[in-house]
DNA sequence: TAGATTGTTAATCGATTAACAATC
DNA sequence: TAGATTGTTAATCGATTAACAATC
């Protein structure tokens, strides 16, 4: 019973756990403790052991791990051990970017095609990729037997896009786009909204006491309107 | 006593409100209830309550809220009521998307340059930003009271490059750099590291059963192996 | 007034932290 | 054996959900 409902806390740390065991096992370092582990990713070494063990005991009592065993599980764990393929919806300036970004910087993942609307970009080529018609991206999921999709067009053709994907057999969405995607109960989707990550960044860029500030220049403090229109 | 120690999950969610506000108010409706932003955002109406409450009472109860006056409440709330300018470092293909991207979609933050280490990029245009040399990157956050920055640059470089903005001023980071940046405890850093998005995507793109059958082909179930070398 | 929806308090749930026995 | 660090259970903390009184 490894498994049973691991929280999606623990699953978005285990990258961060494999991408530490990489650059230590590239350096040769085949042995680490859960308290390294914490000084190299921020979260504590408490809470690293427990996600482990969730998956199993993979660890030896006053040794530590050994880092290439712990990546091979973890590379498991996430279903990293076959090649994943993946293809991204939309050539624009993000699209683009994130097809060449990924090629050089994933070694787990490979975007293997890149759809696009617009005729002015259909042929094209990003690197080694050329770009195809949106109206070939249902054929091309089934016949590759696509699960992941990356969704990368403007807010109003998203839902569309993910309508297409979803009823191609695609179960998971990372979606750049601005929008709360509609999509039956089993399939997954991680939004990546930048502007929305920028914006609430800004929350913090200001003092505490520059923030009360500003919120207390409103006169009446949290009160609605008056003169509110109802109707 | 509107502040006083908001999490982060409330902070997040305040973007997500404001984005479906301002559709709203383009569409012209100024009346909106908690039922249906939780409709659009996804939250739940309980929580999106909760939320605004935190800041203050914004409501009509047997109403709603005014879409105009909320906007205008959230806008101050996060801190985008002033002009918001950031600096994005990297000239690369993210840091080049993310500039484009972001003088189209985010009406609330100015990206106002762009730095590069690489003298082949220093001077190349994006859009209407010229790309200046990272040595005149203190400067200009220092001359330009810049508190916000984008870091857009391979791992190895992106400690230093924080280092760089924390030391001229700089209060929050957007990190798109697979790295834990080491900063100061008073400067917030959000990491954007697309390949963990994707790579933690991954984990549910496969049926749980699928997941199992893959974890059980181990034999001795999670156990440590007996060759362990240690040191 | 009746109907609706907020703002707020209480109950629940889940995740993190602390502690420590197990064991290499 | 002594020292170290895991794996796991218990305690704490925080966030979400439920319920409902306030009130438009």
């Amino acid at each position: 019973m490894p498994d049973r409902n691991i929280s999606k806390s623990v699953v978005k740390r285990l990258p961060v756990y494999l991408r530490i065991l990489d650059q230590l096992i590239q350096r040769k370092i085949d042995l680490v403790s859960s308290k390294e582990l914490s000084n190299e990713s921020g979260f504590t070494a408490e809470q690293i052991r427990k996600d482990l063990a969730y998956f199993g005991a993979f660890g030896t009592r006053g040794a530590g791990y050994n880092t290439v065993y712990l990546r091979e599980r973890i590379v498991k764990i996430i279903g990293l051990d076959k090649r994943i393929e993946t293809v991204i919806i939309g050539a624009g300036n993000l699209g683009t970017a994130l097809t060449r970004y990924n090629s050089s910087k994933n070694p787990y993942v490979d975007v293997v095609a890149v759809f696009d609307q617009d005729p002015r970009l259909i042929g094209k080529q990003i690197g080694e990729i050329e770009i195809s018609a949106l109206s070939e991206l249902p054929e091309y999921i089934n016949s590759n037997n696509i699960k992941v999709a990356i969704i990368a067009v403007p807010a109003g053709a998203a839902q569309e896009v993910a309508d297409i994907v979803v009823e191609a057999g695609v179960k998971a969405i990372l979606n750049f786009a601005p929008v709360k995607l509609r999509v039956p109960d089993d399939i997954h989707v991680h939004n990546a909204d930048l502007t929305i990550e920028l914006q609430s960044l800004i929350y913090y860029s200001s003092g505490e006491e520059e923030r009360l500030n500003r919120l207390k220049k409103e006169p009446d403090k949290g009160k609605s309107p008056k003169t509110l229109s109802l109707e």
